[in-house]
DNA sequence: TCCTAAGCGAGACGGTACGTCTTGTCTTCCA
DNA sequence: TGGAAGACAAGACGTACCGTCTCGCTTAGGA
């Protein structure tokens, strides 16, 4: 390994910095490969030597924030160290965000999504029984609500519904909706 | 809209049921408008007569699901409903699957995405430290955690960072941690 | 004839002048139906409730010009005349311009062409006058007859009329006629 | 031009062959490019990389056709060399007959018809030998002779070659180039 | 005077060509 | 030999036009 190219790894960095530049300006889905390659001041042919296709290229950018950031996941026991754990996941966000906005912008950015989030965001910032935990933004609260649910449903569905709705009834509300109201 | 031929009603039914026929057997991004028409017995320029493109077509399909999704994700103050409304969402999801599968992997499934979910899952799971609450399977856990935090992180990052990393933390703690690992 | 209604006729006459109006600004074959329809003020559908397409109409509109053309382009004997009828072909193309212009950019080969050239054919082929010189074939001396005529009358018109009809008739009769007739 | 890559020149070879083995086939109107491209075995796209439009790949296929056919229809002034040039002219439409049914079948205003009439014009203008009749202005009877020339040579062609390229070389000097120059 | 048939405006529709775009493969040439 | 350059096949995209078709409205012209 120590004889590959100094060129390749320069043509691989190349290759990272306009994925990260182009992702600020653009979703990633708008993004093509000419424009990587031309951003990255390489030829096109070239891209596909690296990598076999934009996935794979995404994976070798990212793979080690994926890997960094299911680490900060894990969670510590004792009371004490929740808050501790959560500073420590944003503080590494907050360090590595331009990375993190590709990774966050690779499954967001439709306007269903969005459309869903504002629906539920208006109704739930309108409602007299909403009374989100201290400290919690009311905003913030909100997006959580609609985008847990989501995953919620989201992994119902492509499980093929393993539980009853009575259940993951149950479920949401212990995990999603009692969280984000109580005092 | 009550004026509306019905030859443009039967149309537009027709490229929904195509929608959803087609969203069943493979992801969104793969479906090309071509395929749409013909599944939907129309021509294919009489697509564009009733929409610009693909996501306007979702749009108009989900258009509906989204609305009612955010109607049951109101909170309701009362304590003992909170399993009601849970049940009822699912019972609504059930019910239609064919729909909420479309919009649910509208967003996901991206390479990125699995591994970070997986990387988590793996973790979570080997952690002596992870007891999820009563009646919570252990993977839907893991998953809860790992699509919450990642929201919470896009959320932060979309919004360009309006809190410092500690309050953040805090907030994780609360709403996404805490519920994980409860009693 | 008689019994066509006022309507069609006041539309037919709406499209021919539609087709003269729009055949002064931009070639015939960029001059599509619906732009047609819609500088007459008659519904698009409600063309080919006329003709069964933009051929057809040019023929209806220029059919009698087509034959008149043709009776001006026989020749006649008398040696003193040459002039006299060049000087009344080039008088009736200066009345009307507006047709003509339409004729002369029509496709080689279109139905129009084709239409002049038989009735050119026909009426010089029956003339007790007509003596092609020696080893001239008739036929090939009348398609010359038409085809010179036609591109002499195409020149003056998008030249805009450089030379007065009786100088242009006696070029008819010098270059076209004489040569076509003689022994 | 020298440099151009061997592939690129094949796929102009290839082009230009369909569009001939086509033409014979149906009127130039009614070649589609994706025609073209299927005959031609090249990819749809392709082809747009080559020429901007149907008209340029015409242009660069009939472009030495045209400068050919300008040189030969150059007056030359002795008498009896007449015959000769008449006879010179058609032998090279015999020799280049299915390029030549394409010029001749194009539309008239077309950019080969202007790029033959200019090319004509600036020659005829420039021979000392050419010296129009008394009364005939120099530019019109150059366009006289391009247009009465390639009518000829149309009739010829899509009669199928009735006669000799011998006794159209007659015909053509008697009617054509004669009047044209005398006084 | 009514009423029936035709002309007509409006516009949805199927079909097809166009010119543009992107992806991934392949070849040639250069350092 | 690795990389730059770029031709190429394949095929989706969104636009334009054509010719067909229904649907109602209105406007004769005959009962």
């Amino acid at each position: 390994m120590a004889d590959i190219d100094r060129r390749v790894k320069r043509t691989r960095a190349a290759l990272a910095r306009a994925l990260l530049s182009l992702a600020a300006e653009r979703p990633l889905a708008e993004i093509t490969i000419r424009a990587l390659t031309e951003r990255a001041d390489i030829g096109y042919a070239t891209f596909f030597r690296h990598y076999p296709n934009k996935q794979t290229l995404l994976l070798d950018v990212l793979g080690g924030i994926v890997s960094d950031l299911a680490d900060l996941l894990q969670p510590s026991a004792a009371e004490g160290h929740l808050d501790d754990a959560g500073r420590q996941l944003f503080t590494y966000v907050a360090a590595h965000a331009p990375q993190l906005r590709v990774l966050v912008s690779a499954q967001r950015g439709s306007t269903l999504e969005h459309a869903l989030r504002s629906a539920v965001q208006q109704r739930v910032l309108a409602s007299p029984d909403f009374r989100p935990p201290d400290g919690v933004p009311a905003d913030l609260a909100a997006h959580h609500l609609a985008a847990a649910s989501l995953a919620l449903v989201a992994w119902w569905l492509e499980h093929d519904m393993p539980y009853d709705a009575d259940r993951m009834g149950r479920v949401f509300a212990r995990l999603v909706v009692a969280p984000t109201l109580g005092p």
